[in-house]
DNA sequence: TGAATTAATTAACGCGCGTTAATTCAGCCT
DNA sequence: AGGCTGAATTAACGCGCGTTAATTAATTCA
């Protein structure tokens, strides 16, 4: 192992003193170098290869130029998300204009409070974008309270931290009005995952608006929970079949738990769309070319991730931004995997559909 | 801001040094503490809740209890690539066990050697995964001559750094073998990316091999280059039916880029696996709903990362192990994307076929 | 010319921790 | 009682850097 290069060195080689080297590297304002000076700082520096010390510099400044990506999910779940990939490179592009790194874990259910905690107090991080944290989190409060630079990505109620999302209840109802404009009543949903999810919980509130707003019942026994992954959505979808084999259509709140959902859908013998017609969510990239390619909400996940990083970076430079959430609008791509519901019932339904929705 | 807690805290609230402190808490061997005191002191840091300083920490012993996932990506591509949350999964579970971080970064193509060394110079992580690295990645010779900690995920057979993979080329060429045995003869090829990337050339390699193994000539018109995306995948396979309509097969060398193909293939008015066969590689989560059930190469990603980071643990610690390559295996998983040859030609090329099986 | 500014540079301290070498203390043997 | 041994504890240094306060050199002004 070679000899490390330190700032003493460079400033040993350039013949100053190791603060001279500091403000330099640093380019401190309020301090006035000769230019002489500097450049023999600079071509030492440079001819030396010197690289500063990552966690010297993070310990005599206090902030370690590190950001962490919290997820609340076992490796199990992070192991089939589709949609993290798109975050992640929006985290990753964003935080490198920062010249900031980024830090990944994963934290157990149950151990929310103590993994939070201990990641800010150890320094190891000078801020954190927690990604779809449960509803039930108990460390959101313990990092409000420790007043740790925080931005959710999703939306918890119950919590005053900053937060980057979508209106998932709308953009959902969005969808569901795209369904009932066609014509389908007998529509199922497929959650995207448990409930105890604000996301998930969120666009099933939306399902059921929309059927509220059409002045029709809400149906709580078409409404299956998925769980993240398309294996979950298949025997969701199944199982509704099953049950309920009138169904012409159907949400699913989730484009990798509609990829399941599909197969069940096509294993049954239906046609995608003719016979049924299936809404998505997110447009994961490969979202055009499921199915017959896939009608869903798209999600600006990158824009989301980068509108996070900003977000936290503004917070962790103590700036108090007005507002406390940042909504992003999300809109319906119509593809093919959504049709007008055939046989005697579709002209009065849509009649009656278009007047309702002058009621709105 | 609070004040933080630091170990001289714990000291004085336990009434002894700080330097006992340091001993008990990180349970120091060849040193014997008093089981009362030992107890005093971690009773006084629970009661304060005392979290050591992670940068600090790292700065005196010279280690960051970091490493570091390096993706040789634009972020763009990053963003599509439905592999990654496996490899990520199985890296966050396996680090946790070390009670180690993980960062990630993305290295912006010809800043190799700038970015590898930085990161490991400043101290910033204590070694290095490589994620698919390009075959003209200038950095990894870096890496090497300055003995940092590192393995690859891929195999670069320029390089002498650790690494951990699959047999890419015997993976392609067991399901290149699937096809033939099924009878199949016009068989395209879409890549998984550019040949510049390793695995997309083995994966190559290995389908040029069946062909061979089969006396069969290689027909290079009938290969095409995808992007790592599904849309390069869909644009890929309509080149490839318009320009070779007779072609009853494919082998896609990524699951992702097949999302696509199967895509074009239906939209084109034929039925899989009826009318076309194909297979993948990979084995994604969501593989097993692709079409009908999408016939892949099941890649053990999971166990390819932790793997990886078992042995990159090893390399830290001073070890030297005994190879320098760990490969693992990979399986055909046949689902019902590939089927039987129709027609009159099939009985005499399967006959063909097991004839030439006997003399390989 | 000497005093008063201002510009340029540096000495010295502290960040929080790991660790070596030194110190204290108790128990034991002669 | 004195010396010795080992167990238990601590003083003190260094990791590499940021930063304040102090020092020196250069410049201006009366």
């Amino acid at each position: 192992m070679k000899k490390r290069i330190t700032s003493q060195d460079v400033a040993d080689h350039a013949g100053v003193s190791r603060t001279t080297v500091s403000f330099v590297l640093n380019d401190v304002k309020g301090i006035s170098i000769r230019p002489e000076t500097r450049n023999r700082v600079l071509n030492a520096s440079r001819e030396l290869g010197y690289v500063p010390n990552a966690s010297a510099r993070a310990l005599a400044s206090n902030q370690a130029n590190t950001i962490g990506l919290l997820m609340t999910r076992a490796p199990h779940y992070i192991a089939t998300d589709t949609f993290l990939p798109q975050i992640l490179g929006g985290i990753l592009d964003t935080v490198k204009t920062y010249r900031t790194s980024l830090l990944i874990e994963w934290v157990e259910p149950g151990q929310q409070v103590e993994t939070y905690l201990e990641l800010a107090q150890a320094k190891h991080i000078d801020g954190m974008i927690l990604m779809v944290p449960r509803l039930d989190d108990s460390g959101l409060s313990a990092i409000e309270q420790a007043e740790i630079p925080a931005v959710i990505m999703g939306k918890i109620p119950s919590s005053k931290l900053y937060s980057v999302d979508i209106d998932n209840r709308e953009s959902a109802a969005i969808a569901l009005r795209h369904l009932l404009e066609l014509g389908h009543r007998n529509i199922g949903c497929i959650t995207n995952a448990s409930t105890l999810y604000s996301s998930a919980a969120q666009r099933l509130e939306g399902y059921y608006l929309a059927f509220e707003e059409a002045g029709l019942a809400p149906r709580t026994e078409l409404v299956v929970e998925a769980d993240f992954n398309s294996q979950s959505g298949y025997d969701a979808m199944k199982k509704l079949l099953n049950r309920n084999p009138e169904l012409t259509a159907a949400f699913v709140a989730s484009d990798n738990v509609a990829v399941g959902a599909i197969h069940a859908i096509q294993e049954s013998g239906r046609n995608i769309p003719d016979d049924f017609s299936i809404v998505g969510f997110d447009d994961i990239p490969m979202s055009a070319h499921l199915g017959p390619g896939l009608t869903t909400i798209h999600v600006p996940a990158r824009e989301i991730a980068s509108q996070s990083c900003h977000l936290l970076m503004r917070i962790m430079q103590g700036e108090a931004p007005e507002s406390r959430s940042i909504t992003l609008s999300a809109e319906l791509i119509v593809r093919n995997s959504t049709a007008v519901l055939r046989g005697d019932a579709y002209q009065s339904n849509v009649v009656s559909m278009l007047a309702n929705q002058n009621n709105v």
